[in-house]
DNA sequence: AGAAAACTCTGCCCCGCGGCAGAGAACCAC
DNA sequence: GTGGTTCTCTGCCGCGGGGCAGAGTTTTCT
């Protein structure tokens, strides 16, 4: 056993790296054994290549990545002090967001050691998304939210299932939703649209409703579930706005309430309804 | 479209998970889709699958693995909450045990901005390790280190070349070790043994030499990169017994140092040395 | 020298998806 | 009906290794 000659459960003993994670730089070419067997495969490690791996697995426990690794050693050979500084600053900023996240789960874990309390919840985090335009059949009206939701789309569906509708071919291609064009809450007389999707050429009679396409928007979209009378939607448009303010983004209206399952055949407490706030740019 | 069947991408973007989890999920059996079809394999979820699948987004979320999931999934259904609770309780101290390890992390970041420094580092993590035994030929004697381990080592390798020993297939099957029994750190006087691993039968004609068996010992290992004499090495003991004492090992003798490069043909600042101190136990 | 023990090799499955390819299915408008 | 767009499907590679299997090597012991 020359002394420069070491296998490779020697050298994964002396610099602290798993085999596995040997023959992997070996593949990466990150840290190559000084000799490899031609016919046998075995690999075989010189007494300088310690400090090597040493290095590197410095590198890898502070997080870096493989390929990160290479740019640095990359770098330190050009002399490249700037790239190594920069990569240095990344790994700093992407540990303290690290950080950060776990501890907001830490917290939310201690908070709700009543682990109960995490499923009752019932909004989703709000997200953006863009919504497609929607080709709809829609009446507007005013009055209580209960009034004109119920109302019109009662009033809407029947339309579509008169037969010459059906005999078109018409189809509903999505759940039904509202749109709301006021500025501020109105318990009374709000003023609100009800539309469903709808595919193919629809009859009207009725000069009350019509057909048009709701334009795409980029939207702020949350999904709450529970009655639509319930506290817990306040807290969700509460959520959309305030993720709204933390993100920069301008909201504008209408805002939509998309109504994912039927109130006449669900649990008021099952009902779920997506809320989409659209926003500008 | 009929309401309860709501394809992948709608469902995906309803619940803010990727398809490609959800198709992961039906796999794992986590989040099976309400109908599949037989023939074009597509996937269709219910409006109430939502709920579950909020459910699940919000356990990994949280960081629970996949096959952890399931089991709460289980336990909440066979309303067996001390298994959940034991469950939540492990992430958390997971949880906690990973914000330490960046938090570290990031210390370690913050202060070597200049990283330099970090690979100025020259002395390895302390860990635990079995050393078997092992056949050397060694000789014991008194003096100052430079003293003792040159000498007795250039003596024990010209014993080993001579032609009566090369002869009889006598080999040299690792790099030379020195053993010190001094309790304390002596300059003048210390008390070391100097050794050479050799497989054959060695023929000795001084009597101050000898071949014997070290025995197997468990031992903290740390390596050290630089000169013999320099304060580095005095850090490498110093981190191998504060690290002794926070696992609650306690320390014996005599400990080893294993000279993994040949102090005549390597420079002094990339002399490698292994320091092994044997535990009891 | 021959047998046994210890070592090393390659290769495959696992984590939890993201990405990408090519092929089929569904839906839209004319 | 018949394209064209949009979905969705499956399957494979990548991350950074851990774990395991089966086969080949090296070392060690007798």
């Amino acid at each position: 056993m020359p002394a420069d000659r070491i296998a490779i459960g020697r050298f994964s003993s002396l610099t602290h790296l798993s085999q596995k994670a040997l023959r992997l730089y070996d593949a990466r070419g990150i840290l190559v054994p000084m000799v490899k067997d031609r016919f046998t495969g075995y690999r075989y490690y010189s007494v300088s290549q310690i400090e090597t791996a040493l290095e590197i697995k410095t590198l890898c426990d502070l997080g870096f990545g493989l390929s990160e690794i290479s740019e640095i050693q990359f770098a330190l050979d050009k002399g490249n002090e700037e790239m190594v500084r920069t990569l240095f600053a990344r790994r700093l900023g992407e540990t303290i967001a690290e950080i950060d996240r776990l501890e907001k789960i830490q917290s939310l874990l201690v908070e709700k050691r009543d682990f109960s309390e995490l499923f009752a919840m019932n909004v989703s985090e709000p997200v953006i998304k863009d919504v497609p335009a929607l080709r709809v059949i829609s009446g507007r009206r005013t009055g209580t939210y209960v009034e004109v939701c119920g109302g019109v789309s009662n009033a809407l569906f029947e339309m579509i299932m008169r037969p010459e509708n059906q005999k078109n071919g018409v189809t509903i291609t999505g759940p039904c939703l509202s749109l709301c064009y006021d500025e501020e809450y109105r318990e009374d007389d709000a003023d609100i649209e009800m539309a469903i999707p709808v595919q193919g050429p629809v009859l009207i009679d009725d000069p009350a409703f019509s057909i048009r396409t709701l334009p795409a928007e980029k939207v702020i979209s949350v999904v709450y579930r529970g009655p639509y009378d319930h506290d817990g939607f306040s807290v969700a448009f509460g959520n959309a706005f305030r993720f709204a303010a933390e993100h920069g983004l301008e909201t504008k209206g209408p805002d939509r309430q998309v109504y994912l399952n039927n109130p006449d055949e669900t649990a008021p407490d099952e009902l779920l309804t997506e809320i989409q706030i659209p926003v500008k740019g």
